[in-house]
DNA sequence: TTACTAAACAATAATAATTATCATCTATAC
DNA sequence: GTATAGATGATAATTATTATTGTTTAGTAA
């Protein structure tokens, strides 16, 4: 399996032109093994035990890169401050991937469905926030 | 009009148990008037021409205030800083209201409809991203 | 292999965003 | 009006992230 994630590794790499260092393949190793929301310090301190002379810009470059390139995720698309909205009526979030502009769309003109209130694990709803991630019409 | 934004502010003061100070009424105004999705500091901006002697941590404080209360919200209720994910399966996240934990599920689990795949402006779907702000197990 | 070049690295300085501290000041309850 | 808890302004401190720079290394062609 070692063999298997390396191999995988080098070809994600080729296909998205990305040099294979050892520090980026700790790293997305590392990774890989960690499940939930980590940010990016939690995943240095992982990587530091296996490679302890890597610095933690390194991990926020490569923490980029392989976002960029699709084989993680960011678990929020939104800007990284504080944004507040005065916007009272019930809407959602349409997200453009390019330039990150945030507009409001209606509930009503989203016209999603389901409404369970109750979800695996005992979580109690209270309501939906849907960000609709796409290309706005200035980026398109 | 004047007169009615004065009165209803006072009222949500009362309602809320908060002070009625005059940074904070003129903060209220202008954040009434506007639009988007501003930042602190845009806020900041604004105020202070009306008051130059605001202090940019009351705005802050403020901001989180009137947030507590429910009068206006936040844009993303994720964390402020980066967050990364290695959870290739299709899914979405619950967000507990009070430990702001993000917990994963599954799409199908979460059983949405919808599937438009234009919206109003033009904004070209690529997916939905859904957060289902409720309260965890463990808060309840 | 060897040598070259562009890219990656570590260390750390710099910046941006937010929060904490603390000495006044003020709204509110009495 | 007065007392007091809470609010404010100035600014220091903290946290998160990005930029800079000198050094090292991966990829590649001979």
């Amino acid at each position: 399996m070692q063999v298997d994630l390396t191999r995988s590794f080098r070809e994600i790499c080729r296909e998205n032109g990305i040099a294979v260092t050892h520090q980026r393949q700790v790293l997305y190793e590392v990774m890989k093994t960690m499940h939930g929301h980590p940010s990016p310090e939690e995943v240095y301190a992982r990587v530091k035990k296996k490679v302890p002379a890597i610095s933690l810009a390194t991990v926020y470059k490569n923490i980029h890169l392989f976002v960029e390139s699709g084989v993680f995720s960011k678990v929020s698309m939104h800007h990284g401050s504080l944004r507040v909205e005065m916007n009272d009526e019930a809407h959602h979030h349409m997200v453009c991937s390019k330039c990150k502009a945030i507009t409001d769309i209606g509930e009503k003109e989203l016209g999603l469905v389901s409404k369970k209130d109750k979800l695996p694990g005992g979580f109690l709803v209270e309501r939906y926030a849907v960000d609709v991630i796409g290309i706005c019409a200035k980026c398109q």
